[in-house]
DNA sequence: ACCAATGGTGACCACCTGGTCACTTCTAAC
DNA sequence: GTTAGAAGTGACCAGGTGGTCACCATTGGT
């Protein structure tokens, strides 16, 4: 930690999470390059100093304030491997509704997220996005050998395909929730987080022929 | 059309095109509010002054370059619903394999366009989202709804909910095609566009229990 | 040869950006 | 009450931005 971040970590509570939340607010509206300090400091009402004090530059706030956030993102996913009941297809259920939970507790860390995954130029972008990668990775691989394994997934199936074609699915899946202007004029008539979590689900067991 | 607009139409073909082509580059690597005309009219040699005689504003060039582009989006879907061959899942497939060859032939369009997703500031977001999407979804609505009545899909297929599965996992299948460090650490073993758009499809017929 | 129209130019403008730093204010130990 | 050290400040800077406009160059019609 550099001298400057601990001075930050002096600072009380409360106004540390003031300092972050609208940090990360900025951030989400305007993505990194487009988000201005100066607009951070005044909503804040600090001096622009206290913030270089405290994070050195803009990437350094940046990535204080994201690098907190992987690690939240990566907390559901141990709690289902952990705690998850049911077999395969009842895992996935749960990881969807989870990771929709995710992004209705933290809509402002999942649509920086989402500017992340596009945006070439944003800093620490290839860090930080193998870093979740990574983590999903791991986890969909397990569960669907585990799948394969106890639940009657079939023996010849690919994992890696699996688990690419899971990890899309996820992907849009929550790039449509988080974001609901993505699929208008494409509606879904099903509009709860659950009701889309089955039919996606639905979708991975048994293709579009079934669709109870 | 502008009488500024009616001075760029006026140049030599070789020159709009130099000028749209250097113009959507700097787009697609920068996104809109981080393009920077100055380096337009830098690579291309010209004045900072033509530029804005052609199209009056930053914003006035990018309406006409992308606004070009939404044309040519649409027609790959045109000549699918109007000479492709087969069932549903032929031309399916055949619709993963056209998005794919429109990516190749115009990447740096396909680029602002995902951008354009998930950053909520873009320009004329609205309008050219608006019309893309509901050029998809007519196009899908229509290819399922004849694929229930004459190659057996399921009567009871909700249609609405169809659609937006068929258009989520296509829409995440050329996302990933389009930036590969998107499914870097999840990569399939299936390293062609054809290997891909086969497993898609495959997936969308039967789900997971069957990957032949 | 002249003119009008069109295309082309680049110095210049106001504005905003991330970042700096000499300075003041606060706080707690003695 | 004094003092050391930390927290907080905001005027200032260099550099980049989109946009302007008075001026120049070229061309084709008469």
């Amino acid at each position: 930690m550099t001298q400057s971040a601990k001075t930050f970590e002096n600072l009380s509570g409360e106004k540390r999470e003031r300092v972050l939340a609208e940090a990360t607010r900025e951030f989400a509206d305007h993505g990194y390059h487009q988000a201005s300090v100066n607009r951070i400091v005044q909503r804040l009402g600090i001096a622009k100093g206290s913030l270089f004090k405290y994070f050195g530059t803009k990437e350094g706030l940046f990535e204080y304030l994201f690098g907190h956030a992987v690690a939240e993102f990566k907390k559901p996913l141990k709690v289902i491997r952990d705690t998850g009941t049911g077999d395969f297809f009842d895992r996935i259920e749960q990881t969807f509704l989870a990771s929709g939970a995710f992004v209705d507790a933290h809509p402002n860390i999942y649509r920086i997220y989402l500017k992340m995954l596009f945006n070439e130029r944003f800093p620490l972008r290839d860090r930080f996005l193998g870093e979740i990668r990574k983590a999903n990775a791991k986890f969909l691989r397990q569960l669907i050998e585990n799948g394969i394994e106890s639940d009657g997934l079939p023996s010849d199936l690919d994992v890696e395909t699996a688990v690419y074609t899971v990890h899309s699915v996820m992907d849009r899946f929550l790039q449509g929730y988080a974001v609901p202007s993505l699929d208008q004029g494409v509606e879904s008539t099903e509009h709860t987080l659950q009701d889309k979590a089955r039919a996606m689900t639905n979708l991975l067991r048994r293709g579009l022929a079934d669709p109870s």
